[in-house]
DNA sequence: GTAGATTATGTCAGTCCATGACAGATGACA
DNA sequence: TGTCATCTGTCATGGACTGACATAATCTAC
């Protein structure tokens, strides 16, 4: 990797981490792109060829998270049914974050206190999470063997089920990995409960 | 009611139409509060007065139509299980716009094909759907006669299959009240297959 | 290592969304 | 009709974003 190459990824990473500590520190609506980029020594120009807007930087761990959670699903062996493949490469996303860098972790943990506390930003989360569902879908439709309604129940299901398992975190909870953990096992056992069984077959 | 309020009720409902024709018409993004304004011969500053966003006026029809549903909600006999009081309130809400002013519809359904246009008018009608969530929550869990984790789930649940439900429309049933009704049916009926018996009690 | 091509950055000007302050207009009411 | 409350327009401002252009940094080939 080249030293522009380098450069660059250092000063995305140093724009995010900025940004999350002026959203904690003094709210996402009164921070503005003038002080991140002060915080960091570039033009508030610059961070909008980083970033494509406010909101983008807030949700730039989220993102990258999802790419993890993605990668993890096409990683699952074909034999697994479509929730349990999908409930497997939750926890295996979750294992790599817990097992890597702790600054990965701290800032992933961060953003999440900035997307809880700011509505804007979790229906920016939303709206993330909905784009994500188109290619959950293929997976679930390619293990089922059929894109119809139910595959995209079984979808909608799984983003749903860990929505919730999210919102039941309390705020010790939202910096602390272990905690988050135990809500999502949680929520996994009620759907196993509550569902016909082979219901995502 | 008095003339001053009478007027009141007439702008706002103008303000909506026309941002909903502009909107259609050339795009949300690429209309501007002034064009807007400017439709209806009030000052932009007159529209801040009406909707505190560009956004919220897109917005308002999903709005009112969520308020109907939450009154048909609390009008659901209380022997019913809670999914199914959802469901009911949910075609209650349906057919008291199918009976209704034929403009009301068609506002609504106009909102509906801008929102559905719209990544950004998309997230914040699901920022609406979760405001409501609450609200929805409170009502399952005193039919449950439980705050817990399984109402949640019910809850999420039904958010969820109404999603689903709309997602499904083609373009030529987003402006169609009875297309609509098939899809949220066909997804009801589904839920009802795949879930436990009593999985709502 | 130097020249020339690429790419990143800073500066500047401009648009649009949104909000506070104040003054004038309009409906409400005795 | 006169007074009061409320609505509206005008003006000024701040902050998010974008295009254009010049400068500076890195890269590539020699």
């Amino acid at each position: 990797m080249g030293l522009r190459e380098r450069k660059k990824l250092k000063t995305r990473v140093a724009l995010i981490d900025a940004a999350l500590d002026l959203f904690l520190e003094q709210g996402y609506e009164s921070t503005t792109i003038d002080q991140i980029a002060a915080a960091v020594d570039v033009s508030p120009r610059t961070f909008f060829r980083y970033f494509g807007s406010k909101e983008e930087v807030a949700l730039a761990p989220a993102t990258d998270a999802q790419d993890v959670f993605l990668s993890e699903l096409h990683d699952r062996p074909g034999t697994e049914s479509p929730f349990t493949a999908l409930a497997q490469a939750m926890r295996g996303a979750v294992a790599l974050l817990r097992d890597g860098e702790p600054e990965d972790k701290q800032r992933f943990l961060k953003a999440r206190q900035v997307v809880e506390a700011t509505p804007t930003i979790f229906a920016g989360q939303m709206r993330l999470m909905l784009a994500n569902e188109r290619r959950i879908l293929e997976e679930v439709a390619r293990r089922r063997g059929a894109d119809d309604l139910r595959s995209q129940f079984v979808t909608a299901t799984f983003t749903s089920t860990i929505r919730v398992g999210f919102e039941n975190c309390t705020v010790e909870e939202l910096s602390d990995l272990e905690g988050m953990t135990k809500r999502l096992e949680d929520t996994f056992a009620l759907v196993d409960d509550l569902m016909t069984p082979d219901w995502d077959r």
